[in-house]
DNA sequence: TTATTAAAAGACCTTTTTGTCTTTTAGTGA
DNA sequence: TCACTAAAAGACAAAAAGGTCTTTTAATAA
């Protein structure tokens, strides 16, 4: 819920894919949505989106599926977000002030400012990459966890 | 951003409420709508929502508007967000998992768990009123700012 | 080449959110 | 009492989010 749907989605999702390549495999969109208990359509809808703004890649017909360009640097969390939901998603103040800033605080900034700068932090600093190597590990030597 | 906009303008509304109030007078849906920046029928369909539930009061005719009952304690920011928006916006998962936990943790959990409990500890701990005071003290000596 | 597979594209639909307007009801002051 | 004021109620509508389906295109394997 703090990110809209379409968001928690991708994300998991994406994460799911980067999984399957790790094992050199492209995953499908029905298996996507299957594993990431999503609806096959959206979930279908959602990729090609991020296919066409190339944060993501894919390949038609027998064998094809999803997949990350190896070549390519690490999909930020920033990025996909920035992508789907626009910047004021990190950025945008709790009142609704347009300008909202340490000269023209809103009631809530001295306590909402350090909320939002380790969120901007958690989203810089973790890619789609480094969070999936993260939910590897946990559900190989931890709990058997599935989504939803 | 972080609130949807029903509840952003829930917030500055309530805020304008109390700060007349703390004046002796009862601001009208149409000078609410005007401070805060906000449609006027959509602002006085929302705050009428809020007296249904309790949370606010009002008075028909010449010299009405809406108050707060000095006689009910604070209203605080959680109950707010709880009445207008759930509690999944507080609690919930980014994943979107809906058991994320110490036990099964998504690939977010341990960087955004603290991160939640801040935004939860701002919400319980403050309240329209304790906000509006601040909000009253920086506006006085401080910067003339208006909203939006 | 043909059958099959799976994404791409885009139309379409439903629900929720956001917003507007009209009519009714309840107060107030003259 | 009467005129006026302001909230209450609820219908209505536009836009955005969420979701479904069909047709087309591209790739592969047989």
């Amino acid at each position: 819920m703090m990110f809209n749907r379409e968001t928690e989605y991708a994300l998991r999702a994406l994460v799911h894919i980067q999984l399957q390549n790790y094992d050199d495999r492209r995953p499908g969109g029905k298996e996507i949505a299957q594993e990431t208990g999503a609806p096959y359509y959206y979930t279908a809808k959602i990729l090609q989106r991020l296919v066409r703004q190339g944060l993501l890649c894919s390949l038609k017909g027998k064998g094809g599926g999803f997949y990350f360009d190896k070549g390519k640097p690490d999909l930020m969390i920033r990025d996909l977000i920035l992508a789907i939901e626009g910047e004021k998603k990190i950025t945008g103040c709790v009142f609704g002030l347009t300008k909202c800033d340490e000269k023209h605080p809103c009631p809530f900034h001295d306590q909402y400012a350090p909320i939002r700068e380790a969120m901007a932090r958690l989203v810089s600093g973790e890619s789609i990459q480094s969070v999936a190597k993260k939910y590897f590990l946990n559900t190989v030597n931890g709990s058997p966890d599935k989504v939803k």
